[in-house]
DNA sequence: GCCACTGTTAGCAT
DNA sequence: CATGCTAACAGTGG
């Protein structure tokens, strides 16, 4: 579910809460979201006061003193919000940081148990050694260098989009979004894509990802914002969920089709292979 | 009750 | 480097 423009909302959400604040301490209801660390050195978090909260990609960090982050990747259902001190948990919160002089706490939410949580220590916690082999930033990368990219690979436009080597943050729901708006054939090939083309696929990530992020993302069920918001940008969407649904633009049916194992919703006219 | 489906990604074989 | 399949898991809808 959470795909940049959703981790980006959600990150807003929880700047004014968190920055600033000191932790009081944590509790680890579920141990399997907790990746590469043993549960006691999650300790080490009391005192710590939040410096700034991050994103890369799809992964939220929270970003504390002593050079320490806790890195977070939401998958399908993970989900922030916070609750009062105290109050018992569901059986799906699986993290919880209190914060020091507050009435709530922050928790970590996941029905599905696929989302994880990293403490990251020392130098690697920052910077371009958090993610080795994740792409750029898809709101940040220039025509050139995007263009520079693309040319070294190969395979069709919808699993390109979806490889996060490629770009950080695109979902299916965005991927599909973003190719309706370029025109162009999610079975399209990367590999000798005219620079028109090219450039058209560039404007349409920007362009789509900007106004989801505009829109708080996409609320198809369960995602909501730290504060409980639901997005809007569902509302705009041009083929994800409409299959057999009149084209907006040219009123033909949308197709959906399974390419590479995900599901993939296009307009076979407007996007003509 | 069963089966298919769901927004992610890692690991594996080919 | 690319593709396809599986698995992790829980809930929903037919």
């Amino acid at each position: 579910m959470p795909e940049l423009p959703e981790v980006e909302t959600i990150r807003r959400s929880l700047e004014p809460r968190l920055v600033g604040r000191r932790l009081a301490g944590c509790r680890l209801p579920g141990r399997h979201v907790l990746q590469d660390c043993r549960p006691d050195k999650l300790r080490k978090l009391r005192g710590l006061r939040v410096l700034g909260l991050g994103r890369r990609g799809k992964y939220l960090i929270i970003a504390l003193e002593d050079k320490t982050s806790l890195v977070f990747h939401l998958k399908m259902t993970g989900q922030f919000f916070f609750g009062p001190t105290g109050r018992p948990l569901d059986r799906h919160t699986h993290f919880v940081l209190r914060l020091a002089g507050g009435r709530e706490d922050l928790r970590f939410r996941d029905v599905r148990k696929f989302g994880r949580l990293r403490l990251v220590e020392g130098e690697g916690s920052e910077g371009a050694a958090l993610f080795p082999g994740l792409g750029p930033e898809p709101l940040e990368v220039g025509l050139e260098d995007f263009t520079r990219l693309i040319r070294r690979r190969a395979g069709r436009l919808k699993s390109l989009l979806l490889n996060q080597s490629f770009l950080a943050g695109i979902g299916n729901i965005y991927a599909d979004e973003i190719l309706f708006a370029a025109r162009l054939h999610p079975r399209a090939s990367a590999a000798g894509l005219s620079p028109a083309k090219v450039r058209r696929l560039w404007l349409s990530v920007r362009r789509i990802l900007g106004r989801a992020v505009a829109r708080g993302g996409s609320t198809i069920r369960d995602y909501r914002d730290a504060e409980g918001r639901v997005g809007l940008f569902q509302l705009e969407h041009k083929v994800y969920g409409r299959a057999t649904q009149p084209c907006y633009r040219c009123r033909r049916p949308i197709r959906r089709e399974v390419l590479g194992g995900r599901s993939t919703h296009f307009c076979p006219r407007c996007q003509a292979l």
